[in-house]
DNA sequence: CGAAAGGTTGAAAAGCGTCAAGTTGCGTGG
DNA sequence: CCACGCAACTTGACGCTTTTCAACCTTTCG
């Protein structure tokens, strides 16, 4: 989850050339689902989208939040991998994959800003990876709050409150967990005094360097 | 976890100019280290690499095994972000960043290829994530099987034995779990007539379609 | 105002990590 | 060649963690 844009005024030009904006109206509205045919690559321009896959069993895995500046709907051999869908009312710029293939081969440098792109996704894959392989849920809770605080559109300074975009069911399956345990993680955190639960989406954060300690001990603390 | 390198006759050619073949012959050999300063990219030629990351608490978690084809050292802001060392003797192309970034200027189809691998390894880091967020040890060995029996260097189809370069520390750290917990994996899995161990490192696949089926059950299965 | 969805909490049982005690396999040196 | 020692592996036991089922509370919205 990040949000940089590093594009010259001309390569912006040319994209806003092909591109068109796109209003997504209703949380949940989907942008495009896994399988489908892969005409289209978007970039966000406002709101917040969820990515994710859901296994044969049925389960939901969501792999990202992506926020202004995120590219989405990377196709595997013409299609989808991923499904999309809009958490709150979102504009994304929708492009042309044909159209923007022609542009990256004239522009290499525009080539080079999307390797960028897909590099930074990956590396952020891998963060979760790390932390869905080392950290118990409640490390994880912790993390995911730390990682939220990060965005000011999120995030409160001034009075320290976090309001998440997000259910306790799109957070359990982000953090590969369940609901109750989410909620549970919650109420740890209230009775160690890291942050107070001010409505179920928002959430005043009492202790930053509390939770990065949180993050660094090991998955059975002995404490 | 893939192998496949799809490069002109030219592209070959200009990559092999700056490109130096270096070998490792000793298990454990670091080729580098997170935070280093990235000067190469490696091009796995033969053997199997370890890509991986050591978080604060010392623990460490395996991302990935890169064979022949594979791309590593992508650096984030200069350095590399994960540390790789050779599981077995292997032979890696060495080349240096310097010279690739300006061989890609000049060659964009290169520059393709390049971000075709990145986009591959980003999937796969997906499919990791749904792995560690899903599924339960037990459900994750046996992916990490039926993704190994994928590849004819450690499979033998004849008498369906596979042959791990791992050891139950290494698998226990790509799994996100503790060495018992392995071993108790494989227990069940033989107890259950899906596997056989012939040697702590050799396994013979009886029940490919059972593996399967694991997978897709719930983490918590109601028999 | 009532229904539905989301959220919280409790209780029971399964899952899993950790400690500890073997066991096996292998290389080194006697 | 055997004995020894070491490291990897296995298995058991125990207790913390987490899932699941179920009940209840809260908020939202028609």
């Amino acid at each position: 989850m990040a949000a940089d844009n590093l594009l010259s005024q001309k390569q912006q030009a040319e994209l806003r050339g092909i591109a068109v904006a796109v209003e997504y109206e209703h949380e949940g509205t989907v942008i495009f689902s896994e399988g489908e045919d892969a005409r289209f690559v978007y970039l966000v321009a406002d709101g917040v989208i969820r990515i994710g896959r859901t296994s044969d069993g049925g389960r939901r895995q969501i792999l990202a939040f992506m926020l202004p500046g995120d590219l989405l709907g990377l196709p595997d051999a013409g299609s989808y991998v991923n499904s999309a869908d809009v958490v709150c009312p979102s504009v994304l710029y929708r492009i042309p994959w044909a159209k923007l293939r022609d542009l990256m081969t004239r522009e290499p440098s525009l080539q080079h800003n999307f390797l960028v792109k897909v590099a930074h996704d990956f590396r952020e894959a891998q963060r979760r990876i790390v932390m869905l392989g080392q950290q118990n849920t409640y490390q994880r809770l912790a993390s995911f709050l730390l990682d939220f605080i990060q965005h000011p559109a999120f995030f409160d300074k001034a009075d320290r409150c976090l309001t998440l975009p997000l259910s306790r069911f799109d957070m359990a399956d982000y953090l590969g967990t369940a609901p109750e345990t989410v909620a549970r993680g919650f109420l740890r955190l209230e009775r160690d005094a890291l942050v107070r639960r001010v409505t179920s989406r928002i959430v005043e954060i009492i202790d930053v360097d509390g939770l990065r300690r949180l993050q660094m001990r090991k998955r059975r603390a002995e404490t």
